[in-house]
DNA sequence: CATGAATGAGTCTTCATTCAT
DNA sequence: AATGAATGAAGACTCATTCAT
């Protein structure tokens, strides 16, 4: 890795950091600058300015995960029930490697600046349109019930994605915290619950057996009827 | 109403769709002050500054917000599930009528700017409280299937909240606007059938008849089986 | 005059000093501001940036520059000789009172920038428009000789310009100061004595009699056939 | 031409062309270096820096001037009103082969910054001496009326750098261009004509009888009384 | 001979805020 | 209650220059 490549990383790494947690107009470049060790102009030196380096950030982050997507469908699965599941494996995967960015990027798309409009609108239809594929696949093989697709999408998406864009709410109010690999485990089984019911065909709920809730025996928060 | 109210409201308006579009950082208060079309120097004069135009708006939303709330757990329902469905339809119907704000506060409270922990945790406490009671008496009552509360609580409200702070998502996506009065109806029957599937207990499910799917005649994104 | 006005002119003051000497992207608005004694910001406060600076500062001159040349063709004259030494006059005392910003002026006029002839190309048009109509007078009237228009002003134009555009010339080559009074009574006459000879008719030259050189009493330069 | 001497040569070329149109401290060597085609450190290496660029490119443009008027006078001649116009000759026609950096050098010369001073100052001394010389030996030779040495040098020198400083004007309002052959071929009529009427002595006119105005025929904007 | 990474000083501009009116 | 002049700090960015390679 050259020099280069290595101080830009270091860059991107120092901007992910101040973005998440004051935003991308609450952070100064200065800041950036000085949190990599780096001088000031070399920011605009190497990406064009302050907006150069929100769109690598963003671009960066939104090709890695439409190819986890895209190879998650790619992958040859049992039916399209377990090829949905896989995809929110690895979407939450790659995002809990890198959750801080992942938070940045998700909080961001929730503007409406043209800018940002510009870089994430083709990520996002391409995602819609990978989930409806499965979804739509799933409802004709008999695998899924006759949910409607576009507020499956919608639901699921929102799962997905929720403990990295409320990675605070989840850490403050739950103590939980969605970059450890415990939670990401459980994490896993609450969506294969919710799926199970939500998706699953009646016919193909026997088959699928949910997984029990073992998981719930390190948590105490339950009451019991 | 007086004047002052009258320029204050219309401050805290102009702040609020200026806000939402361009982020609070992104926004300065020469803007607001144009966009009312008042003098800058009267923003400090009655708010104490920027941040605390801020907090005027945050608060504000979050009481009201909290009110519906506990307004919806006061009211007597025939049992927890009526009850849960009605705390979210309040939130919705509240949320609808001011999105914009919703969608600024709902995106500010993911920044962890110590300034925002201390405006919004005392809120999001109280929310969980709520919920948590709700919640509890149903799976004690044998409503509700003894499933994880703290899951369901993070699950449940982010269904809630989604098409708020997504808005521009819900929006760009799948064309859908969840300021007007058809999206509510809709997502409410959504919920319910989410409700339905992952909450009610087995014996409850069928008393609780979920709502046929007949709101999807105007919806085409079926795939028949 | 208002405070807002008296600062605004402060400011063109110091900046017509500093451009001068030092040319428009030579100076920084920090000096022009600290030489008003007014605050950095104040400048694109009230200019809206340097390059409105710049602007104000030109159109000013330019505005006056012809108002000049424009009262002189109006003023009632024996001939059009008389007219266009007169135009000449004031254009000259115009300039002498404001030397600084005419050397400013004339000399941002020889650089190409679009900016630049936006500005000043409508000016030079009427300037051209107003000499040739006096230029063409003179010569139906019989009172120049049937000299080529174009070339007249031309040279006309240059000598009347010269040295406030060369003002550091003739005052480092010949210790001459062209923003004294003196000096353009001298200047005066030099004017009359090229235009008699260049300009004049023939039949015209024995009616006009040259100004004898009584001015080169004060010069000690000549050199005695 | 050593491969060194062609990109200094290239670098000095693009210096002059972005110098000319934009000025010296609206030029960034920056922009120097990309239209030359070379890395930016090379303007520093070869010339020691852009004040380095300046003095190479004002140096070298004065010091050919100044010889080709020094050639001038040695050049012998019929009388002094033949050699002026040589010299006018000569200087107008290393101009026009470098019409950008004579209008860059010219232009600069109208600053008073210290540093141009030092570079221009003694040439200019030796361009007046020059003329001086050979005006004074006219008059007494009796070729030359007893005019005023400096006012005539000052108009005889405003005249020959006129469509050079001035390109910009005499291009856009009176669509000449001074760098082409026409432009000069015209032009020392122009002056000659000037100079037969203002400087020589009423003895010598009838010798040196004025060049008729044959070159008004490609010229239609004379107005016949 | 020529390059690219890196720097520090400096650019213009915008910010939120204050104060006298 | 509301304004407009004015401020100081901070914003992003560009500058010419240096140095190791």
């Amino acid at each position: 890795m050259s020099a280069t490549e290595t101080t830009k990383e270091k860059m991107l790494e120092a901007a992910t950091v101040l973005f998440t947690s004051k935003g991308y107009h609450g952070t100064s470049i200065r800041e950036i600058a000085s949190k990599t060790g780096v001088n000031i102009s070399l920011i605009s030196y190497y990406f064009g300015g302050k907006q150069g380096l929100l769109e690598a950030l963003m671009t960066d982050f939104l090709e890695g995960y439409m190819e986890e997507l895209e190879l998650a469908v790619k992958t040859p699965h049992h039916d399209s029930y377990e090829k949905m599941l896989y995809m929110a494996e690895r979407v939450l995967t790659f995002m809990k490697e890198r959750h801080l960015r992942a938070r940045f990027v998700l909080r961001e798309m929730t503007l409406d600046s043209t800018l940002i409009r510009e870089i994430t609108s083709t990520y996002l239809m391409k995602e819609k349109h990978l989930y409806s594929i499965v979804l739509k696949k799933g409802i004709q093989e008999g695998t899924f019930a006759p949910v409607s697709v576009q507020w499956t999408i919608m639901q699921f998406r929102g799962m997905v994605i929720m403990p990295y864009l409320h990675h605070q709410y989840v850490r403050e109010v739950f103590h939980l915290h969605p970059q450890q690999p415990h939670f990401i485990k459980m994490y896993r089984k609450e969506l294969r619950e919710w799926a199970s019911k939500v998706l699953l065909s009646d016919s193909k709920k026997e088959e699928h057996k949910a997984i029990p809730f073992h998981h719930t025996q390190h948590q105490a928060d339950f009451v019991q009827p």
